[in-house]
DNA sequence: TAATATAGCTAACTCGTTTTAGCAAATCGT
DNA sequence: ACGATTTGCTAAAACGAGTTAGCTATATTA
């Protein structure tokens, strides 16, 4: 690589000051220069192909224009969530847009030589937004407290910790509703990961409380534990098939556990939805392309970037925290896994 | 957030100069510290918590410590590639492991604000791995000669670019092999991408090798286009499906395109294999739980990254700049979209 | 004992910016 | 015409580390 231009290179060139090269370029108010020398500083930049050194900026800025994004899951499983490109592409967006930067890490939550208080410690990033924490990271609390800037994707249980989400019980809830409305009363549930994430206990919830609002009962028994990998739902589903009663529609809250339970079935030639309905959760890519193609529950992956990224900026330039959670809709997104009313009834005529 | 605590504090409450700090927290050799200072300056940086302000460090040292990963590919679909978190799973490890951390940036080719050369130029990164070139990407010509360190991820068409790939052309024609292993001689084929990308030429190259050393004719009419997308897999199935004579046997170059092609042969009745042989490429997680289990070429993404890396940092470190590329191996993964051998002719003998 | 070497430390410079404080010349007001 | 203001610019300090050159006291050598 060549040398690199400085401002005092430029500074020479023109026949001024290094710190009026400064003024001209960052249009400093107050600072009066003649339009004389602003079209030559700004001739010769442009002619040496001048961009300032963005460690000394920050350096002297006290900022470092980064955000981190920080992936707080199994190592293994977190490449399981296949939103998060959409995510990541929602943050740069508005990244882009602001000056900033994307840091993208990796720090399970038993990591201890990587830990997010080092990120800021050693100044890595400015802020941070942290997806996927389990329901009782301490590290985040203790951050918050320090007044770092943080935006949780997800939840954890402490209140004020800024985040972006979706309402995942209410979205559970309408899920569910749906396969009631469409007669069903033996609902089995397959959980997207362990409890320990706050989205895995909020989505049961929304399954239980469907059932009591119609009037079902809530059975334990028909509830199964997945942990975001197809292979996990595949283990689900044949103990769900291993019940002496089959219920007649599953709620899996995780389309790609569900991918797994579809398969379980297919293999076991039971079909979908003419003998079990199925329904998901996430509208992953994939979703609307499987056979058959999946009912689930759309969350804006992109949007929850984009906000999360927004609320962070925010914060990092005003200096004003998140006052409220930002809480994004889902939208229930009706394919071909659990047949429509008209096609049950026919079915259950046959 | 409290103010930071620098070298200087730990200086003072050592009661040492911050020059010695720095000896002794970097370990440099042929200065002769006392071990009793030695000790009182570690123990003061511990209980002060100091962590070196990497900012700082950049600056002296020259060296941001930060690795780029560039996606160019359209923004759309750049996520369409469910690869690519792990890939970015097998960067992070080793950057990591080395101090270096990852910053993460879609630049698509005709993005003008945004280019590859303004991350060098404003000093953001220390090198760049990019992805998905497209195969006459100038911008990466002129950089690589700079002399800017970059390992692609993928290949262009220039010579004695460093980069780390699969030999895509030797592993389609492994796959279409197999198809013709099993008898099939009116084989289609279904690009993952536009031409323009040097790994959707050399998947299309190796299937008219595979078709060419079998004897068998290569049709141009049997080949059609995907755009990385389910969808575009969907609307190639249907024109296959146009066609006068069925293919037996289909070769998509993408999983996830033959994920929409799936969806347009169960939507059409078809069923695979026994109707029609289906063999995909990528192995993307969800492969192996469609219906049916997708036959695919395995593409070591992890270690694709893992690779990259570390050439990437070796460069950095030793700046020796990779005398050769890193081609991978992939594997044929043998489910059952395609059947077997002897399925085929037990379905041909109905 | 004087000259030299070594152990153990530190002052001061460097990196490339931004920003504060201030200086000289031109312009203004009366 | 003389002080006050404004215009147009710059010197120098700051950010927080790493690093070079050198200083002082003690130990070693001749």
């Amino acid at each position: 690589m060549n040398k690199r231009t400085t401002a005092k290179d430029v500074a020479e060139a023109a026949g001024v000051s290094r710190t009026t090269v400064s003024f001209v370029l960052n249009n400093v108010e107050g600072m009066r220069i003649s339009e004389e020398t602003r079209q030559k500083v700004l001739d010769t930049a442009e002619a040496l192909n001048y961009h300032p050194d963005a460690t000394a900026r920050s350096m002297v800025k006290g900022k470092t224009f980064i955000l981190g994004f920080v992936v707080r899951q199994e190592p293994d499983k977190a490449y399981a969530d296949l939103l998060l490109p959409e995510v990541m592409r929602g943050i740069s967006e508005v990244a882009g847009e602001h000056g900033y930067h994307l840091l993208f890490k990796p720090v399970p939550p038993e990591d201890e030589k990587n830990s997010l208080t080092t990120l800021f410690l050693e100044r890595q990033v400015d802020g941070l937004i942290v997806s996927g924490p389990l329901s009782n990271d301490q590290e985040i609390v203790d951050l918050m407290t320090a007044n770092a800037p943080i935006i949780l994707q997800g939840r954890i249980d402490y209140p004020n910790i800024p985040s972006v989400d979706i309402n995942n019980r209410k979205a559970a809830e309408k899920a569910v509703n749906h396969l009631i409305g469409l007669g069903h009363t033996r609902i089995a549930m397959i959980t997207n990961a362990s409890l320990q994430y706050s989205s895995s206990k909020d989505r049961l919830n929304g399954y239980r409380r469907a059932l009591v609002n119609a009037g079902l009962p809530y059975d334990e028994s028909l509830v199964f534990y997945g942990n975001r990998t197809p292979d996990s739902g595949f283990h689900a589903m044949k103990q769900i098939l291993d019940l002496g009663i089959h219920p007649t529609a599953v709620f899996i809250a995780s389309d790609t556990v569900a991918l797994g339970s579809l398969n379980a079935l297919y293999q076991n030639f039971i079909r979908v939805p003419e003998d079990i309905a199925v329904m998901g959760f996430d509208d992953i890519p994939l979703s609307k392309h499987l056979a058959p193609p999946l009912s689930t529950i759309h969350i804006p992956a992109h949007s929850l970037g984009w906000n999360a990224a927004n609320l962070l900026i925010k914060w990092l330039d005003n200096n004003e925290s998140p006052q409220e959670d930002c809480i994004l809709d889902t939208e229930i997104i009706i394919r071909e896994s659990c047949g429509s009313y008209k096609k049950r009834e026919e079915n259950t005529r046959i």
